[in-house]
DNA sequence: ATATGTGCAAAGTGTTTGCACTCGC
DNA sequence: GCGAGTGCAAACACTTTGCACATAT
C-alpha cells in the first residue's frame, strides 16, 4: 500500500505497511494502542514502540494526520485535510465536522490560519437518544 | 479573594488562595509549573502536587478554566467563558474568538457539546501587515 | 473533633528512546 | 555491508495519589 514514491524516503517494512493499512481502512480514528491491540493477534511480535515510531514517521511524511487529544491517547486519521472532531464522552466514538472553521476564522478575524486543533467533547445524537429511553 | 459562597464548598487554605490569585492576576495563561515556579520563592514550602490539586479543584468548582494547548503542559485561565484562541506564530500573542462554535456544533450536528478545545495557529493581522512591508 | 488540605515521594499514564539485533536494498 | 527498522525494556514528561501530619471550621 505504500507506493514507490514513499519508498524513496522510507524503506519498506512489513510493520509500517500493516500499521498504515490499518489507519487507511479504519473509520474510527484509532489510537496507537487501538492499532497495537488490533494487530497484535496476527503479528504477535509487534511492539507498541514500533507502532508509535511508525505512526510518527507516517505523520511526518504527511501520509496520515495526528489528532491531539491532550487528556488521553492521541488518535490517527487517514483524512489528510485538517478538520474538526466531535468526541462522544459516552461511546468514545469520534466523528468529523465538515464545516470549515478555518475559513470562518480567516474571513472574520483577518487571521491567516496555518494549522489548528479543534475538538468538541459531548454526547452524540445516538447516545442522546439512548439516554432518553 | 475566594468568597464566602466558595468557602461553602471549599475550606480556606493559603496555598489555594495564592494559586487562585496568581491565575486571576496573570494574562499569559500560566501552566501548573509556571505557577509553582513563580510562587516557590515567596512560599518555599509549596509543593507541585498541591498546585496541581488546587488547580483541579478550582477548575472543577468553575472558578478558573483549563486550556489544553497540547504542547505538553496544560494552561490555566481566569476567563471563565469557553472560547477559542488564536495564537500568532510570529508575535506569540494569543487572542480570543467571540464566535460561538459551540452553538454552531449543537445546531448543525445534533451533538450536545459539553466542552471544547479549539486553538488556531497562524499569523495575526498585524504581523501579516508587517510582512507586506 | 473531624474532615479537608498539605508536603513529600512514589506511582501512573501515554509516549519516546537506547540498545543489540534484523532485514531491505 | 550499511543504514534504516525492530523488539524490548527502561526512561521520559506531565500529572495524580497514598501516606502521615497539619489546620480550618
Amino acid at each position: 500500500m505504500i507506493t514507490t514514491k514513499e519508498r524513496l524516503v522510507m524503506r519498506y517494512s512489513e510493520q509500517r505497511d500493516i500499521i498504515y493499512n490499518f489507519v487507511l481502512s479504519s473509520y474510527d480514528h484509532p489510537s496507537a494502542l487501538d492499532i497495537y491491540s488490533s494487530l497484535k493477534g496476527d503479528y504477535p511480535k509487534l511492539s507498541l514502540g514500533t507502532v508509535y515510531r511508525n505512526l510518527n514517521a507516517l505523520v511526518s511524511k504527511g501520509l496520515i494526520k495526528r489528532i491531539e487529544v491532550s487528556d488521553g491517547y492521541d488518535r490517527f486519521d487517514k483524512t489528510l485535510m485538517e478538520h474538526t472532531h466531535l468526541l462522544c464522552v459516552k461511546c468514545n466514538k469520534m466523528s468529523d465536522v465538515e464545516l470549515s472553521f478555518k475559513d470562518i476564522i480567516n474571513k472574520e478575524y483577518s487571521f491567516k490560519v496555518i494549522s489548528y486543533n479543534s475538538l468538541f467533547r459531548g454526547i452524540c445524537n445516538k447516545c442522546l437518544k439512548e439516554e432518553e429511553k
